[in-house]
DNA sequence: AGCTTCAGTTGACTTATATCAAAGCGTGCC
DNA sequence: GGCACGCTTTGATATAAGTCAACTGAAGCT
């Protein structure tokens, strides 16, 4: 692997890595390796070995779940720059959730073995590590209030406040990824999610343009969630 | 604080803190403190500054949210021999939840500023408070799904089954809290659970007698959840 | 082109749960 | 004792969301 390529230096500059030297980074990228996937593909199944976590460089990762009963939910959608299944490292031995590509995605993938016998003698990295993990607790905590204290108009208004980039004019959201993957994220049926789509626009709050969605008067939306 | 108080072998004996050396522990004990709470007494605010993490010693611990609206969610009840509060350490400042004690509770209060020094310096405690959160994560993921794709019977009887003692018969739990905060625990209206409870009852598949719930048929119970 | 497939929409209907209201029932207190 | 208070239960009703089904339209394939 090239370590001048601008995945790489994506990699590198990201808040995680960025504490290492340059010898330990050499040592991650030597236990590291690139997977391109094209769309649909799977990274791991959830109760796969755990064996590595990843970095996403380019595209869209579907973290998901499936319950007993063969119900399935969307737990979260990784975009480009964020890490997913650190956490898992820990957990010893499975992963608790399955991740796919949703469109072409490239992707790196770090060895656990060799980033925790890393991770032991660089307490700051450790710090970072943990404090990555702190952040997403809260953001689950955060979910978890979502789902039971909203009802599903504010969790789709929610989602596409937080989608939003900033100081886009006219404000609006690509989704990027099938509705019904959205519905699922927002733990609500795709027929339901239609429909609060539908009343939205008949509220003038938003319009509506293919995967496109132009937020009307933020302000407003902003007032729920 | 007396170090060879039963509490402090409580502390001692957990998890996160069994890898220390004597003289670290002395040190984690120095910056300690063990607090008594009355039934209803506050631990912290949401939003206070965030400059310790607990142990419970005795006693429960209701960690809740409130959210801009008012309503509130009972995120979490901590029971003796937990620790709560850890990961606010390294989220930048203030805490996400309230927390206080439903009963009268001992709690012991670990200066965070100290702790981050500590963990600083030694590899193995890093790696056990990494795995701690990443525990407690798998919990969360697992709590959203229950939310997402359990019904509300369900979410209770997945809780009793979690609290009932290994080898218990007959096999019964004990709430030890109100049932409006059991209610809120599982993301229903305490009328729900009323009726719920009623609902099992007349299915025989349940006893209640004040507090104590005795499980009928776990085996039943179980094929649900 | 014609066919199939799949995502999305829309409508009719059902169901779970929330909401509102009233009543029962312990517990502590004057 | 009797009163008030908070917790719980029960009943009646409302509402959000799920389910089932039909239809549309776009994309891909032969």
């Amino acid at each position: 692997m090239n370590p001048d390529s601008p995945d790489i230096q994506q990699l590198k500059d990201g808040y995680l890595l960025a504490a290492l030297s340059h010898s330990e980074f050499e040592d991650v990228m030597a236990h590291a390796s690139v997977r391109t996937l094209a769309p649909g593909e799977g990274v791991f199944d959830q109760g796969d070995l755990c064996t590595h976590f990843f970095f996403v460089l380019a595209g869209i990762v579907k973290l998901g779940r499936i319950a007993p009963s063969g119900e399935e939910k969307v737990m979260d959608l990784v975009r480009p720059r964020h890490y997913f299944a650190e956490a898992a490292m820990f957990l010893g031995g499975r992963y608790p959730v399955y991740a796919c590509a949703l469109e072409a995605t490239r992707l790196v993938a770090l060895d656990n073995a060799h980033f925790l016998r890393l991770l032991r003698g660089n307490g700051d990295l450790c710090i970072r590590l943990l404090s990555t993990l702190s952040q997403r607790m809260h953001g689950l905590v955060n979910e978890i209030d979502n789902l039971t204290l909203h009802s599903g108009a504010e969790r789709l208004i929610g989602y596409l406040l937080e989608q939003l980039p900033e100081g886009a004019v006219p404000a609006s959201v690509w989704l990027n990824v099938p509705k019904h993957v959205i519905a699922s994220r927002l733990g609500i049926q795709p027929e339901t999610l239609s429909r609060i789509l539908a009343k939205l626009r008949a509220e003038r709050l938003i319009d509506v343009h293919e995967g496109m969605i132009v937020l009307n008067d933020v302000a407003a939306l902003r007032r729920f969630s």
